[in-house]
DNA sequence: GTCAGTGCAAACTTTTTGCAACTAC
DNA sequence: GTAGTTGCAAAAAGTTTGCACTGAC
């Protein structure tokens, strides 16, 4: 059984347990939603995790229903959301790395990156009367590949106004 | 002169040069806008901020307007837009201490706080390729009082399911 | 058999866009 | 005078909701 088949079984585990729990019922459509979700690797919306299913041979599921189970997975701290940009995007959380993000505000790239250090220091933070169960940190700014072409623009005086 | 007019003062020059510099116009909807997003405290959306500019006498202005001028406002890092819940918020940011941002998971209460040395972790971390203009670092948990409701409930064993 | 869960379509909310009128320059 | 801006209304995009049907328990 290769990892990724081994991870998708463990966090199939979890989400029959919770499930269990809170009296959920177990139906296809969310064991179908969670495989697939664990078969991507970075971010994504509904719309992709939408045509995603469609495509393949798995499930096809309705919209209502990818709302409704990513609430559920957010919840068996299986799944977390993201709102960069207009669309919520999602990426699965259970045994991947902590990392942050770094977003270009030109272009909209979005990069992961980790850093131990900063990661302790947030952890480890102290918060007033609050329990933290996770965290985002997005860094916003200019990638490499705009603040050239930025320079580029200037040099030759062709940029005068923004859009 | 107060202290907010002095602010505001400030800002509207920065505004000025901003506009000049990229060849837009200073209309008076855009420093009427700026002028009553800097009479806001704490974060605001977009429909606060046309109620706010509906009812003062202010300058009445369209939502579309809104819209457009407050990405000239970001551009000109006076405001910045964060992405909580379903709609963008957005704070004003000249000249307010940097701070994070707590985030009840249950109640959606958000709440700033500052720390010195986690801003300055996050401000010099290391960063390939990539020039840091602004971050966000968004801290997701249980607010004391949702806690306490919540042991309070698994108490008298009331909660068997969630929502 | 029952009721939670699903699919579908309609509704809703937030944001964007097209266009005529306006006004800063 | 001209072109950037505005307001309005329509459209788009993302998400939620109501309801009849289905299937997990």
């Amino acid at each position: 059984m290769g990892e990724s088949d081994k991870l998708k079984e463990t966090v199939k585990q979890i989400f029959t347990e919770y499930l269990n729990q809170h009296g959920h019922r177990k139906t296809p459509e969310r064991y179908a939603i969670l495989d697939t979700i664990y078969s991507i690797e970075g971010h994504f919306d509904i719309d992709t995790l939408y045509s995603l299913m469609e495509g393949q041979e798995k499930f096809r599921v309705s919209r209502a229903t990818l709302y409704n189970t990513i609430v559920l997975l957010m919840n068996a701290r299986l799944v977390i959301k993201h709102q960069f940009g207009n669309t919520s995007q999602y990426e699965r959380c259970y045994n991947r790395g902590t990392h942050h993000h770094q977003i270009c505000t030109q272009c909209g790239k979005v990069t992961e990156f980790q850093n131990e250090d900063l990661q302790h220091a947030i952890e480890h933070t102290r918060l007033r009367s609050f329990n933290l169960t996770h965290y985002s940190l997005y860094i916003y700014g200019l990638c490499g590949k705009c603040e050239r072409a930025n320079k580029k623009m200037q040099k030759n005086n062709i940029h005068k106004k923004e859009k």
